[in-house]
DNA sequence: CTCGAATGATTGCAATTAGAATAGTTTGAG
DNA sequence: CTCAAACTATTCTAATTGCAATCATTCGAG
């Protein structure tokens, strides 16, 4: 026989796995529609963060990663021209990372792409919607 | 104005925003697991999903990595007495993966350590079965 | 049967990522 | 004011992961 904390552990594993799996499809989206405009993924996410001037901290924050690896992937995005590193207003510690005109042009495009066959089109808005408010309650913010 | 477009899109970034911050907290909830039984997250992964003998070209499916790293995991596994490698019944190229008794052991402890304090623990029964569903439908299996 | 293509695992190497240590700056207790 | 602790970014090093090449085996067309 199987108890109630039995099924309740299955379940739970079973909706690991697929969180994970869908995880992995949209990095593996974000990485083919990245390559087609010369970027890695992880480029390709730290331009899609950059919805604003802000600090590297924060940008490690929003890309789920180390600051040590926003400072490298924020060298490669400089050495191609689409970043630069402003000192930040009222913290010399900081610095503000600021796209320039082809950064922004740049991210333009890939959100255009981003939003082309994504792995959640499978779902009408509705349920999107439902989707969102589940995840949100999950996710520790 | 907004259009339409736009607000899909911008639905859809934040749905991918929540997923991949779910999938890391479920990532970071299995590293300290793991990690109080000795063991790296991906060593963990692989405990969790011999759920049997398998090959090993089929722990990387599950593993979502490459087979290669999959063969580095299975290596420590081995070392620590928890796995072994047994010709495969029927193929002579492949090998089956199989737990020793204490690999076992240590798989049934791995899965209570996980099951407790689950990142999907805010969401009630019927909340998790509406979220499975809709994963579901999403997921390229 | 036979040989080329495909499969499974491994190895070596390159790229990516995380973690600890460091330098400069800021903050706040006293 | 002063100084210790915290913060921000960077550097360096180590661990992890992916990718291409290789070896052994299997499959299948002819």
């Amino acid at each position: 026989m199987t108890t109630e904390r039995e099924t309740r552990a299955q379940t739970d594993r079973e909706l690991c796995g697929l969180i994970n799996g869908l995880a992995k499809q949209i990095e593996a989206h974000l990485r083919v529609r990245a390559a087609t405009l010369g970027l890695t993924a992880s480029q390709g996410a730290a331009l899609r963060e950059l919805t604003r001037p802000m600090t590297l901290r924060e940008l490690a924050e929003r890309m789920s990663c180390e600051p040590s690896n926003a400072t490298f992937v924020a060298d490669r995005l400089e050495e191609q021209g689409y970043l630069e590193r402003h000192p930040h207003p009222g913290n010399r510690r900081a610095k503000q990372l600021v796209l320039t005109p082809a950064g922004a042009e740049l991210r333009e495009r890939l959100l255009g792409l981003l939003s082309e066959d994504s792995p959640l089109a499978p779902l009408a808005s509705e349920e999107q919607d439902v989707l969102r408010r589940l995840l949100a309650r999950a996710v520790i913010r």
